[in-house]
DNA sequence: CTTATAGTTCTATTATACGGAACATAGTTC
DNA sequence: GAACTATGTTCCGTATAATAGAACTATAAG
């Protein structure tokens, strides 16, 4: 057994009953805590203490026993607030640029446009900061009509009336009607696919992150140029996008 | 400084410092810690590396600060699953019946009716179970009315439609707008009161309890006899239900 | 009533958490 | 670019604080 260097044996002790807790809805006596922790009842005891007098446990009057304190929810939802989407996103987009070889960016969703807030290349290690922070529409990017599909119903609606249907290639769907048949199926499938709607020669794939609410917060996507992408490739880099995407929505208490 | 027996120091400071990390959304270094902790820099140091192993606190990779980890929303969403919304507003009923001297209801909703999970009075010490279980409509209760209001616009409609509004007293609402209209204001103040709608004879004030996603998900109600409950005691007792209401609901997540 | 089981408190022992110093790393100033 | 500061990390001897086990309660079971 190594001497887990550098940390403190009790309050290891002490975040392993969090987690065996975790683990047992229904909560544990101290005997069987200490059991599962190898130490003796009184010891089990005392870190009990601790962590009851702070509310990260809380004792079950009926039962008497140990579980999961309401702390922890506050925890909980003050982590999911303060999560920089962005830093959590980064290591999945390296992920996928890994797998695919392409281009991967990550965009929020504000004031009815996508923003693009992180992008990833496969031949630059650098970072192209440029585009960062430029704005698209959410109707024919790959990430927007990702995002727009999970929108509530009304707000949808709401958006293509108010910003309307704006065409910028050939492929650009501009009929309110097909868009919504389109955005229906993205929502029934998790991801979308953008066909050239935006820039000629540019396909893409893109996937929705929602937070612990499920409302649609991001979105992330793996691009890159027509020639080096065939249909076959786009469906493949579609499906470990769309699952990089409920990884990340998980991380957000989805 | 009283010795905090029975618990354990270096829990107790590990702890603390994720309360501390809690109020300092954008991280801290370890000398900041160290500091409000009253503690030498390696003390925190290695008090930061048990939470880090475990998930309980992440390194910034950007600022080289320690926030808040990832784990606890797990937790969060854990205890909120597993939470037993009858234990957890036990004694808070027990307060209102203390503050009104009248019956303290809690009822869920299921199926589109309110079931009675915990019921408290205030003259007898022991609870009623006889009443627990029982089920009543949602359109002319106190508690029903207050959880009706708090549900999406289509849900109530349809749950009006499929239901009706059926006639118990000559007070019941049974007119589809003017329910309507009855609800937006329940929903505009927070509270519910129940004039006789269901029972002549018996008053009642309520409240929602909406869970961490904002739904409703149970309510809480002071009801008595009309003898014993004037117009304006009536109003008094609601705001405290509503209070109530709201700290049980914050509980929640909310 | 006796026995068993689990929770809590007590206490002597030593392992372990502690502070301070040393070392490392980075960021600033001149 | 050297000298300086501030901060993070590692090391180490010491004494404190965490530990195990026993004693003591409080319930529950037989």
């Amino acid at each position: 057994m190594d001497k887990d260097v550098g940390s403190v044996q009790s309050v290891d002790r002490a975040l392993t009953i969090l987690e065996i807790l975790q683990e047992n809805s229904k909560g544990l006596g101290v005997t069987d805590l200490a059991k599962q922790l190898h130490v003796s009842k009184s010891t089990a005891h005392r870190l009990l203490m601790s962590l009851l007098k702070k509310g990260f446990v809380q004792k079950d009057m009926e039962t008497d026993k140990y579980l999961l304190g309401l702390k922890l929810i506050e925890f909980g939802q003050n982590v999911s607030e303060n999560l920089d989407i962005r830093k959590l996103a980064s290591g999945y987009l390296h992920e996928l640029v890994e797998i695919s070889g392409e281009t991967a960016h990550l965009a929020i969703l504000d004031n009815n446009e996508i923003v693009y807030i992180d992008k990833i290349e496969s031949s630059a290690t650098i970072r192209m900061y440029s585009k960062i922070g430029k704005r698209a529409p959410l109707h024919c990017t790959g990430i927007g009509k990702a995002v727009l599909a999970f929108l509530p119903e009304e707000k949808i609606k709401q958006i293509i009336d108010e910003n309307g249907l704006k065409k910028f290639t050939d492929k650009t769907i501009t009929d309110k009607e097909e868009m919504l048949a389109h955005l229906s199926e993205i929502k029934r499938r998790g991801y979308s696919i953008d066909d050239e709607e935006h820039e000629l020669g540019i396909n893409c794939a893109a996937a929705p992150i929602l937070n612990h609410k499920g409302e649609v917060v991001a979105g992330i996507s793996v691009a890159g140029p027509l020639m080096r992408i065939s249909k076959e490739k786009l469906s493949r880099i579609a499906k470990e996008v769309l699952r990089v995407s409920q990884e990340i929505s998980r991380l957000l208490g989805r």
